[in-house]
DNA sequence: CGCTGAGCGAATACTCGCTCAGCGGTGCCGTATT
């Protein structure tokens, strides 16, 4: 087992890290002993650098390699690029469309004859047999799952792939796991655990809270109000610095840029429908100072790392509080005071619901099923695509759904019925599964949705539905700001919600359970009809839950002891 | 779920207002076509 003197050394000598932070040296030190580790840090932490001083420390010591798995194929090639900076051209190889056969065949070879210490993968090449199969003769290291929370985010519907990544890293022989990402509320930090098979991992969470962000949020009734709001917001916000403004279609996002490009600012829209340069382009102008404004869709994001972002001001409420906190977080990495301004109109919920509806088809789940139930044996999925007319994709899709629901097991030779029961039982307990799965998402959406209309504190809303416990408000929001006026019994200039319905904000004593409580920050509760539970959030009279089954769920604190509706579990 | 824009009828003629269908986000991969 390595000592840490050795780990650190290597960190300095390799990558020229000489002090490392807080949790980074513990969690090479854990991966290199054989533990599995989750580290849920913010960009320019240095998460990665836990993975990399790791997997070296083990190429050296055994010659076998490290597999990463990222999501889009410009942010492997970017860790290419500072890998084989720091340690050489070889020791850095990629596996994706974007490349040659010719140079496919050269990155395996690399890693065959011990020279690469890294692979990178999209989980979609991870689906392939033949692929796993080749990664399986190196006797692979070490199994990185950057950007995590993918797996929850998309893996139930958009890239059904990443729902596979367990079974993969058991055919690969259980190596041991380092799951890495920005922003995982703790339901999605037990789904990202849970889904790649990790076994008592070490759960590293750091820098989390960003206090130099404000957080404001200006609430409208009007979309036309709502679209003039946010032009003039940002036109005053950009004469200070550069920002991010997200939209949530990609239409919008040319409107607004157009407009204010009109305001005479440099401004770009992007999203995922731009040409492929176009998109690298507005990238490169954004980094290097040549734009004042980014327009964008969600898809403007992961691999941004810029300092000196100023504001990022949202014109439509995201799906979820973990998605909006993602979305901030590239605001004030430089430290420097920033804005998150989120610009909220209550029928904007509206099309999240729609982009968060994927109900479970029964039907199609029955089919595949009945596929299954006359082969008699496993069936690799390329041949239920064939059998059943469904695409590769929503093949794996409905597959991950039975395999949740225990119906099927996934296996090197295929897909196995696992049950004797009747198909039309397995479809019913594969719907309520995915049934259930749906209510979980509306509770999140709901939970931004109390995000956007609470008048607290709006650091202590966040950080809780984190897991985090911030004792006092944070001075730094408008709720605070707000109770400040209230508190000194003047008004001070015109607030956003002046006058606009009594609020009850009792300062510190809002999160602040007291010591006698039964049902503290974090502990486990049941409850009859809901099931177990995790309690998220004290405010007022009201306690939020978090239930498995149910999601997010608000319960007066008066009829919970009246009527004895939680228990500690 | 809610916005947009086409189509239509009615009121006006340098249009207006209603209804309803269609649409809305993220990226791998591989195959067909220049």
């Amino acid at each position: 087992m390595p000592d840490d003197t050795t780990l650190a050394a290597l960190a300095a000598s390799s990558f020229s890290l000489p002090d490392l932070r807080d949790g980074q040296l513990a969690g090479m030190s854990a991966l290199a002993a054989g533990r599995d580790v989750l580290a849920v840090m913010p960009t320019g932490y240095g998460k990665s650098a836990i993975y990399q001083v790791a997997a070296l420390h083990l190429h050296r010591n055994s010659g076998r390699p490290a597999v990463v798995v990222s999501p889009l194929i410009a942010l492997q090639e970017d860790q290419l690029d500072g890998l084989r900076d720091a340690l050489g051209p070889e020791a850095a190889v990629a596996i994706n469309s974007s490349h040659t056969d010719a140079e496919v065949e050269a990155a395996w070879k690399a890693a065959e004859s011990g020279q690469a210490t890294f692979l990178y993968l999209a989980p979609e090449q991870l689906a392939k047999e033949r692929t796993v199969q080749r990664l399986a003769a190196l006797d692979v290291a070490l199994f990185v799952v950057d950007e995590a929370h993918c797996v929850s985010s998309w893996g139930h519907d958009f890239r059904p792939d990443y729902l596979g990544l367990g079974t993969v890293r058991e055919q690969l022989g259980n190596p041991p796991v380092a799951a890495l990402t920005a922003t995982a509320s703790p339901p999605v930090r037990d789904e990202i655990v849970e889904r790649l098979g990790m076994k008592d991992p070490l759960v590293l969470v750091h820098g989390f809270d960003r206090p130099n962000i404000s957080l404001d949020v200006v609430r409208h009734h009007e979309d036309k109000d709502k679209r003039k709001g946010v032009l003039r917001q940002v036109a005053g916000l950009a004469r200070d610095g550069q920002g991010l403004v997200y939209a949530a279609t990609r239409k919008d996002t040319e409107k607004y840029a157009a407009k204010l490009a009109e305001e005479g600012l440099r401004s770009e829209a992007y999203h995922a429908g731009l040409a492929a340069a176009e998109r690298e382009r507005i990238h490169e102008q954004f980094q290097g100072d040549d734009l004042d404004v980014v327009v964008a869709t969600t898809a403007f994001g992961m691999g941004i790392d810029k300092p000196t972002v100023r504001f990022v001001v949202h014109a439509d409420i995201p799906e979820s509080l973990d998605a909006y906190y993602q979305e901030i977080g590239r605001a004030g990495r430089d430290g420097k005071p920033a804005a998150a301004i989120l610009h909220y109109r209550s029928e904007d919920l509206g099309l999240r619901k729609f982009f968060s509806t994927n109900t479970p088809d029964p039907e199609s789940l029955m089919a595949v099923l009945k596929v299954l139930k006359a082969a008699h044996a496993a069936t690799p999925k390329s041949s239920l695509a064939e059998l059943t007319g469904f695409k590769p994709r929503r093949i794996t899709n409905l597959v991950n759904q039975l395999e949740e629901a225990g119906s099927v097991t996934i296996g090197k030779r295929g897909v196995r019925l696992a049950s004797k029961a009747k198909l039309s039982a397995l479809v019913a307990a594969a719907v309520e599964l995915g049934e259930a799965r749906q209510r979980v998402e509306q509770s999140r959406l709901t939970m931004m949705r109390a995000y956007a209309e609470t008048d607290g504190c709006r650091r202590q809303f966040l950080l809780s539905y984190f897991g985090e416990d911030l004792p006092e408000p944070c001075n730094n929001c408008d709720g605070c700001a707000e109770a400040g006026r209230r508190g000194e019994g003047q008004a001070l200039g015109s607030g956003k919600h002046a006058g606009a319905g009594g609020k009850k904000y009792d300062g510190g004593a809002s999160q602040g359970a007291g010591a006698d409580d039964p049902f503290p920050l974090q502990s486990a509760v049941v409850h009859k009809e809901w099931g177990q539970g995790l309690v998220m959030r004290h405010e007022d009279d009201v306690i939020t839950v978090l239930f498995e089954q149910e999601g997010y769920k608000t319960l007066s604190r008066t009829a919970v002891m009246e009527h004895k509706l939680l228990k500690p579990a």
